[in-house]
Order: structure tokens, then sequence, then C-alpha cells
RNA sequence: GGUCGCAUAGUUCAGCUGGUUAGAACAUUCGGUUCACAUCCGAAAGGUCACAGGUUCGAGUCCUGUUGCGACCA
């Protein structure tokens, strides 16, 4: 039998793409329960996640590595645990986004405009880039390692999804949820489509306000004096569309002009001056100017007082035909030459800085204009109650928890959905007008008016909302409204993964129309996580030049360096830093797993052929001290890890599995094993204890770092297989990706003693180690010691080979007693609980030295025997639950005991 | 203005339902050609857990307040 040498670093680049492939020709992302074919069995418990669809023109970036990551180790995990498990992938067709790039693509190249190639030819182009782009992000969601099932690959609008929409939307509009009218919405002069209160922001400016005189008409014609109000505003063009001036019924100084009316500046038309408590007395001037065409605010007082509204700016934002002589001009050109005017006839009183909130298109980062527009909207308070419902009953879970609270009070101060896009691409309201003013709304093309039969019908021209069609995602995707196989048995799914920051956007809006069309709830449970920032916790952007390019990252160190940095790196719903040097740590963590990895196959190799009189089925019958730690300490560790996975705690749990991996596994266990191994009668059962722990680390290490993974433990089962151990694999799969999670167990009431055993052990070769690093005994030199064991004697001597190997002592000169008459002479001592350990370093050892040493030693004992003491004394004594006291009274014996030790050497 | 979060070593972060002497990584210092690994090994130094109260036998952890930072909503 030829046995290959592996590499000696781990080579992610020629393993990645390949186990990938593998992975993927195996069929190991499906699911292995499929209702789609004659073996299913319904009473298997699927798992299913709907992956976050991606904008299909996107590019990879930090944030999409970060889901991507949770979500593979979540799906990882279930499906080693046995659930029917199903990732659905997919990408958005991202209206707004998407449109711009092609258009900007378009002007650059071919120097047109959508307008001039017009609305079909657009589309079709889109589509071409939608082909040519539009595998770019999957591919690049394939290199992090994402184990989705392709064939179920879905884009929002595709047919099946495109009917769903329309499903959707018919649905909404019979049951009288979905409305047409003119409304006071957010207008994006710059794309020239409304957007949902969502997709503004508001960011705090520094801008100008301005004061000026709201004249009043025939104030006091016998004098001809003119009486006026003082009135300031942000946006001046807009007194272009004031409908009243409005002043607080109590208010003293303009009471008298309650009822009168006011002169519009330049225009001339006459408003009246109303009251309204809404107006702030202290504020401003105290009187305020109602402009209801663009602002919502005003837009509520003139709903009030009857009030006519009066638009005065066009898609564009240029002042319309209500504007008089200032029509056709910008609207900060307007501003300014509106001022310069009115500050001419004598209307202006000051202007001053002022800090206010501007609202801002989320894209492009253009003022948002508040303006009365024909749109459609979803009347949204019966689905937001339902919404509210489904995570108040518990039906959904948020986790983390606090988000709960984020969520309700959202769905409690919703309004209702502008769901009307002025774009070309999405899908097209199904909505047909003809002559006569009808309106067909229709889940197939109709050829005629439903209510004339007229045949000259033609569609709305809007398109929805994108988010409209990602709210029906986790339904849509699996064959909804079919009632398909999928659908009947992977629906409702079970976790909904995503970034905090589009709980409103998506999540509420995904809940909200999973109950409205399917009657349950889409998931039962979302778990949000934290935007990832720079080292410093700066958010990423390109101007600041700190962004991180997952590809790049990967590219230097690896899929699984990225993934594990980003999963042990973040805890539940908080902003998580990532620098290169983490994941340069964590790459090194993929070579020692790797190396790790090598020995122990090495080890397995070293059985050569013959046949093993090991009994491998009852491991614990012939274990050392150090298998039965290593092997407590990993029930331990399978534990944690699954009731770390339980509580969402990944990051925890990846921690967990690195510390024993590196530090009880590589650190203590490997070097003890390779003194055993060469000894014949425990040489067999530490092989088989290295290959049965560290396929267990494989295992719990999978869903954090796929690639490495699989592959040695594909050259851990290949040896084995070929070993006189192979019975050890004997139900093991052909690959990784679908072998057993690690199952936790019960301790069987030996577990702890052991522990305790090896950890007296470690200290002890650890206060040797310190020792000899602080008296510069070069790490080579073997040295004696004498070891007064007290009542450890059985213990120390049989691990005194252990003892003698990892701290470097001569194993001819080291005598254990049980206690030693005289000191001796000439030596270093130190005291390891009740041990006393002497090691002759003669011409080494300064006693004034030696008596600092311990000195200082006993004073940290003596002050534990003082806390000890002191804390037993207390109440603590009474009310403490009696393990803890019985721990404490055996830690304060046990001080005093090496106390009384250190006083000894001191004489 | 409302809601929520964060504040722990030089840096970035863990610390789950309160229970050892608060941990890790990186950085720093010292020493290492140990036959899996220098992408490594051994050792060291480094913290009044933001501040002030409170609950408790016991608080980094729970409560209240203060300060600072951040996010979301208005």
């Amino acid at each position: 039998m030829t046995k290959q040498e592996l590499p000696k670093a781990y080579d992610f680049k020629s393993t990645e793409q390949r186990i990938y492939a593998m992975w993927e020709a195996g069929g190991f992302f499906k699911p292995h329960n499929d209702p789609n074919k004659p073996n299913f069995d319904p009473n298997v418990k699927p798992f299913v996640i709907t992956i976050p669809p991606p904008n299909v023109t996107g590019e990879l970036h930090i944030g999409h590595a970060m889901f991507v990551s949770v979500e593979d180790l979540m799906i990882r995990y279930h499906r080693m645990k046995g659930y029917s498990t199903l990732w659905v992938p997919g990408t958005d067709h991202a209206g707004i986004a998407t449109q711009l790039m092609v258009e900007r693509d378009l002007l650059k190249n071919e120097e047109v405009t959508r307008e001039e190639i017009g609305r079909e030819e657009f589309i079709k182009r889109t589509w071409d880039w939608k082909h040519k782009y539009g595998g770019m992000i999957t591919n690049q969601i394939r290199r992090l390692g994402a184990s989705c099932d392709w064939d179920r690959e879905r884009f929002t609008l595709d047919d099946g999804l495109s009917r769903a929409v329309r499903e959707a939307f018919v649905r909404l509009y019979e049951k009288g949820l979905i409305y047409r009218g003119p409304r006071l919405i957010n207008w994006s002069p710059g794309l020239k489509t409304a957007v949902s209160d969502l997709e503004v922001e508001y960011s705090d400016e520094e801008a100008r306000l301005y004061y000026f005189k709201y004249m009043i008409k025939d104030s006091d014609p016998a004098t001809g004096t003119s009486e006026f109000i003082p009135v300031a505003t942000i946006r001046p063009e807009t007194i272009l569309g004031d409908t009243a001036v409005a002043v607080h019924p109590e208010d003293e100084r303009f009471k008298k002009f309650i009822g009168k009316t006011a002169i519009v500046p330049m225009l001339g038309r006459e408003i009246p001056v109303i009251a309204d408590e809404y107006v702030s007395m202290e504020f401003g001037t105290g009187a305020l100017k109602i402009t209801p065409g663009h602002d919502p605010n005003d837009y509520a007082i003139a709903q009030r007082h009857n009030l006519p509204i009066i638009s005065m700016l066009d898609k564009e934002a240029k002042v319309n035909e209500n504007g008089g002589k200032y029509q056709g001009l910008d609207r900060f050109e307007a501003r300014k030459q509106l001022w310069a005017e009115m500050k001419e006839a004598g209307l202006v009183i000051k202007e001053e800085k002022y800090m206010t909130t501007i609202p801002r298109s989320q894209r492009g980062g253009e003022i948002i204009e508040p303006m009365i527009s024909e749109q459609w909207f979803v009347k949204i308070d019966p689905l937001a109650e339902a919404g509210l419902a489904a995570v108040k009953d518990g039906h959904i879970k948020i986790v983390p928890e606090r988000f709960e609270k984020t969520y309700y009070n959202w769905l409690e101060n919703i309004k209702d959905w502008c769901i009307s896009r002025q774009l070309w691409w999405g899908h097209r309201i199904p909505v047909w007008y003809c002559p006569n003013h009808h309106m067909t709304v229709a889940r197939e093309d109709p050829t005629q008016c439903a209510t004339c039969g007229s045949k000259d019908i033609r569609q709305d021209e809007d398109v929805l909302d994108t988010w409209f069609s990602s709210g029906l995602w986790p339904f849509s995707t699996l064959g909804w409204p079919e009632q398909t196989p999928d659908f009947k048995y992977f629906y409702p799914t079970s976790y909904m993964e995503t970034g905090y920051d589009i709980l409103f956007f998506w999540v509420a809006r995904m809940i909200m129309s999973g109950l409205e069309y399917t009657g349950q709830v889409p998931f039962h449970t979302v778990y949000l996580h934290g935007l990832v920032r720079d080292e410093h916790g700066h958010k990423m952007s390109k101007t600041k030049g700190n962004v991180i390019d997952p590809l790049i990252v990967m590219d230097e160190f690896g899929t699984d360096a990225l993934r594990f940095t980003l999963l042990v790196g973040s805890t539940p719903g908080n902003d998580t830093n990532v620098g290169l040097k983490k994941v340069e740590a964590n790459r090194n963590f993929a070579n020692k797993l790797w190396n790790a990895g090598r020995f122990v196959i090495n080890a397995i190799d070293g059985l050569g052929d013959q046949r093993l009189e090991t009994n491998l089925q009852s491991p614990i019958s012939n274990y050392t001290l150090a298998d039965s730690w290593i092997w407590a300490k990993l029930q331990n560790l399978v534990r944690d890890v699954e009731r770390q996975f339980q509580n969402f705690q990944y990051g925890q749990a990846g921690q967990q599995i690195y510390d024993f991996i590196w530090s009880d596994f590589a650190d203590w266990y490997v070097e003890v094993a390779k003194g055993q191994m060469q000894r014949l009668e425990t040489r067999d059962s530490t092989v088989a204890t290295l290959a049965r722990v560290f396929d267990t680390c494989l295992r719990l290490l999978h869903p954090f770092t796929p690639f490495v993974t699989e592959e040695i433990w594909g050259h851990l089962r290949t040896a084995i297989l070929q070993s006189p151990i192979s019975s050890l694999s004997q139900d093991w799969p052909n690959a990784l990706i679908v072998a057993k999670f690690p199952e936790p167990r019960n301790p069987e009431g030996w577990e702890e003693s052991k522990i305790a055993d090896f950890e007296l052990i470690q200290d002890i070769v650890r206060s040797i180690r310190n020792l000899r690093s602080e008296k510069n005994v070069a790490p080579s030199k073997k040295i004696a010691a004498i070891i007064s064991a007290g009542d450890k004697l059985d213990l120390l001597t049989t691990q005194s080979v252990v003892i003698a190997s990892l701290a470097g002592l001569d194993q001819s000169q080291i005598p254990i007693l049980q206690s030693l008459k005289d000191k001796p002479k000439d030596s270093a001592a130190l005291i390891v609980g009740s041990i006393e350990i002497h090691l002759p370093l003669a011409g080494m050892v300064d006693l004034a030295n030696e008596k600092a040493r311990l000195e200082k030693e006993l004073k940290e004992a003596e002050s534990h025997i003082q806390r000890l003491e002191t804390l037993l004394g207390s109440d603590f004594a009474n009310k403490a639950p009696a393990a803890l006291i019985a721990k404490e009274r055996e830690k304060l014996a046990a001080y005093k005991d090496t106390a009384e030790k250190i006083k000894s050497q001191l004489k």
C-alpha cells in the first residue's frame, strides 16, 4: 500500500473549487427527502431557508459574505443533523438599481437614453444585461461554499414568481386592500418616480431659515399702513404653493389676524389665515405657512381645514404653471430668484443658518420632494395587525429578541405602502384602463375591458416596488400560488436569516405577505445578523477606502478563513468589526487543522497492516489518563456546541471548537500521544483515540469551515479504511458534508476526576516550563527533578513519562516519593497544590532570588486563604448552594496545604 | 423628540440563565532548527470590566441614575 504524503501546508487554492464541484456533483446540496421523488416520506422533518436574494446585477460584498456564511452554517448543521435540508437560492431584479445601471451603460456606450430607445427595447436590453451579468453574483456565492440547491434557483422576475406577484396583487385588490389615488408621496425628481417612506433617509444638515412677511390684505385701510405676519421657512420656493397661513388659536400676537386674508408674495394670490393647535408658538416666528402640496404636516392641516392643495412642481422638480412667472425654473433656482425679488419688494425680514433634517433618496442621495401624485397603495393596517400578532403570539421568534420591539414599533406606526414606481424594469401593474375610465384588474392579460367590453385597453404604465415581489419570496420560490409538492412540504420555511437593516424593508413585509396569502407564517424564526464594519468599527465605504473585498480576502487567505472570521467574530444582531489580521489568524487555524490532520493520518498509516488485538468498540477500558481526559473534554465540547447552536450562539460555538482543537487536542493530547504511540501496549488505542477525536472535531467544525474539513476528512477516511482500525469508519458516508453531526451524550460519572487529574499534570508541566524559562534553561536540555507527591503518589508515578516528556525532564532522574525528609540542596522548589517539585539547577539557583519567588507565591496563597476564610465566614456559608460551599472549602484546604509547603521550603 | 444598543488588556472582541484569581486573537517582550505545523512551539507582561448608587451571601453579568458613542424611528 502506498501512502501519499500530504503537503506541509494547507493549499486552499487547489482545494476549494474541487471540493465544491464534488459536493455539487454528488447531489449533496439537495434535500435528501424530496417531495418530487417517488420514495418521498412526508414524515421526515424538513429544514428550509430561502436566501435573501441579492441584486441580480450586483457584486459580492462583505455583507453577502456574512449572510452566506451564517446561512450555510445553519444549513450544514441541520443537514448533518439529518433534516431534509433545503436552501433555496436566487436573485432579485432590484428595479431602480438595475435600471440605473443599464441606463448608465446605454448612455456611455451608445449615447442613447431609455426614452430614446423606448420601453420595449429598453426592457430587452435589461434582460440582455441580466443574462450577461446575472450569473456573477451566484458564482461568487458558490465560492463562499454555499450549499444551496441550485436546481431550485429563482429570480423575482421569472415566470413563476411573476405569476405569484399577479396573484398577490389581484387578491389584495379584490379584497379592497389595494387602491389608487392622488396622495402626498415621496418623489424622487432625479429618478422621476415615487418611492416608499422606507426609501427616504433623513440627514441632519445645515440649511437656511428664511424669515419674511406675509402681508395681510386691507389690514388697516384707514391709515393705509400694512400689517403682516412674520413667517419662517426652509424652502421659500414653496411659497408659490401656499394655501394658508396658520397661527396658534391662543397666540396673542396673531389672534387678531385669524379669519383675515393674507397675500402670497409675488403671486398676489389670496389665502386665509387659519388657527390650528399644531402650530407651535415658541418655534420660529410662531406662524406657519401652509403648503399642503409639498409638506406632509401641512397636508394634514389642509385636510382638517378643507384647504385647497396646490402642486407647484413638475416631475423634474421644476416650477409648474402654478408658479406664475417662475414657471420652468428648477426648484433651487426658483428659490434664489423668488427670494431676491421678495427682498426687493421689502418682504424679507432676515435669513439665518439652521440645522434641520433633509429627506434624501436612499439611492443617489438627492433631495426628495413631497408631492401630490396618483399612485397605487396597499392598505396596510389589516396586514400589519396580523404581522404584529404573529410575533406577539410567538408564532414567529426574532433573534435577538430586542428586535421584536423595533418590529412592533414600526408596525404600530405604519402608513399605507406606496407600491407603484415610475420605472420600466419590474412587474408591471396588472391593471388595464379603457376610454370609459373602467379598470380591469386581472391575473391573465385581458383583451377587453371587463366592464364595457372595449377592446381599446392599455395597461398601467407603472411597475411594482421590488419589495412587493421579494415579500412573496419564501413561498413564491416554492411554487405558490400553485400547491406544488415543494410548497406543501417545505412551507412554512424554518429560519429567515438576514441583516437587521432590512427588518422593515423585507422581513416585516414577508411576514405580512405570508400571513395574507398563505394563511401561515412564512418562517418560525427570524435571525438577524449585524453589519460588517472595518477593523475600527467604521462603516465601509468606497470614499473612505476601507472596503474589504471578500473576493480578494478569499484569494489571499481562503474561504474558510473568511467564513470563520465572520462567524466567530460576531454575536447575533451586533455589528462586527473585521480586519485582515483576524482573517490571517484564521487562515493559520485552517493550517493548524491541516497539520493536526497530517499527524493523525501519519499515525494511522504507521499502524501498518497487521490485525488489531485491541477492542475498538469499548474505548474506555484501556484508556490512559490523557485518553480519558481528551475524551471527556471532547464530550463536554459536543454538549457545549449543541447548546450554543440551540441558542444561536454560533460565534461562541466556533470559538470553543477552535480552542479545543488548538489548545487541548494539538497542544496537549497530540504531544502525549507521541509518547503513547511509542509503547506497543498503548499504541493502537492511542491512534484510535486520535482518529476518533479528530473526526469529531472535523464534524463539529464543518459548518464553519467546510472546505478544509471536508478535504482532511477525506484523507482521514481513506487512511482509516486502509488501516487495521478500519472498523472505526464503517458507518461513515463518503463525504463529510453528509456525515452525522456529533450527538451530545450524558456524562458517565468518571469524567470529572480524570479531568482534574490531567489538569494537575498540566499544572505541574507548566510550572516546570515556567521555571525553566525564567532560569533560561535551554529547551533541549533534559533536567532532573525530585518530586514529593503526597497522596498523588500513584497518579504521578503512572504519569511520570508524560510529565518528563512534556516538561523536558530526564526520565531516569525523577524520583517520585510520597514525602521528602530533607530539602535537596542547591535546587529550586516548585509548589503545585500539595506537590513539591525540586529542580536541582546547580549553579543557577540564587538563594535570595528563590526566597523572593517563594515569598511571592506564599503571599498569593495567603491572600486566597484570607479571601476564602472571609467568604466562608460570611452569610455565604448559610445561603449559597451546598455544592458551591463544599468546593470553596476544598479550595481553602488546598491553599492552606500549598502555603504550608511553601513555608517549610522557606525555613 | 421616541425607541434600542454599546462602553471589558495597546487594538478587535468573547464572557449564555449572577457563583474560581475576568478569557481569546492580534500587537509587545523573552527563549526556541522538539521527527504534524515557523501559517509553528514554550514563557511573560498587560484590565479599578465608563462612572455613581441599589438588589444579593455573592454583580463584568440584574435594577436605577449619570456621562460618552452609535443605530433606528419621527
